[in-house]
DNA sequence: GTGATGTTGAAAACGGTTTTCATTTTCATT
DNA sequence: AATGAAAATGAAAACCGTTTTCAACATCAC
């Protein structure tokens, strides 16, 4: 019934001690609470986000050790680090989670992820035709999002609503709406 | 015989001058030298790079005002400004040049531009299945470049050199290759 | 419990960029 | 050419997200 330290169900704190263990680190109050916060948050969260969520509860947490703790999530391929446009480093949940690119909303900031195999591979066909190897890559798409077209008129001229795009149901390509800056 | 300030035979500075005139701003000695140097480097400048070319002959002329005028170029549509992984916003040159994007290779640093037709059309459909108004894009391709990977063997394993990309032509997809940190 | 080693948080440093501000330059008007 | 209003300049300071420093503290193998 006590739970002891590191009894949480899910996978990801496994493997975060796992981490620890094979590269000489220690536990620490700290790095649980951030671990889980990170975890419970939706995802696309800045340093700051976390750090608001986590210091409302706990005001001893520094923003150092948040920075801290979230690149060793990194390293233990828990989390992901994606940078949009606003300077600011977004971390993403990163286990078992399969690579996606993102679209943004210029006007609300939400993020959606997408993914094209199409996309990827025609991506490979050019690198190729040209010796280049890739390792990695980043495909942002900034625009604006359905519900903030429908608010908004839109751009310029009179545009009618495209009929049968509107309540377009998720494809495919998206698999989750993510995050929204909560403040 | 005598040249006049802004007798420069190229377009850009008759552009560049038009875009003065309609914002109420001033010619300087200064804009026209950062544009002259803008326009002779390579693109895929970075302020400094800039400034330490300018500045071997121009002692006089500092950083802010390089900042500033390039700032002004992109307003003129003269420049394109880019950010890649390392934090520094690059200049491109960007009068009657289409739209593309990068391969980066991380060892190097030289930056590749490529065009796919294809892939922009299958982003604008995933953004249209889900109501999404495009408005601009990035997508950057990171890897090692065919010079850096004949140079060293390469990644893991005996990988033997793929035939029939090693000398691969330059195809429709690659524009032009593009600067190198000068240093 | 002890001690070696890792961790923490506040504050300082960093680095690219922007802002501030006193001085200088431009340019339309004389 | 001289004037003066408005803009541009450059040095230094401010900004801002992030990293480093360092003295105090926590962890854990013994």
């Amino acid at each position: 019934m006590a739970p002891n330290k590191f009894s949480h169900v899910r996978e990801e704190f496994r493997v975060f001690e796992e981490h620890l263990a094979q590269n000489g680190l220690k536990h620490s109050r700290q790095r649980e609470l951030i671990l889980k916060y990170f975890l419970e948050t939706g995802g696309h969260m800045t340093v700051d986000d976390l750090y608001r969520v986590i210091h409302r509860k706990h005001r001893e947490i520094g923003r150092t050790t948040i920075y801290r703790t979230l690149k060793l999530l990194c390293d233990a391929q828990l989390a992901e680090s994606i940078e949009l446009r606003d300077g600011l480093t977004r971390f993403e949940h990163h286990y078992k989670h399969s690579h996606h690119d993102h679209m943004i909303c210029i006007e609300c900031g939400t993020i959606l992820e997408f993914v094209s195999p199409e996309i990827e591979n025609l991506q490979e066909e050019i690198a190729e035709a040209y010796g280049f190897t890739i390792d990695s890559h980043r495909h942002q798409v900034f625009g604006v999002c359905q519900k903030c077209s429908q608010r908004r008129p839109a751009k310029k001229g009179p545009l009618k609503a495209k009929p049968g795009v509107k309540n377009a149901p998720p494809t495919e390509f998206l698999k989750r709406r993510v995050s929204e800056r909560e403040d």
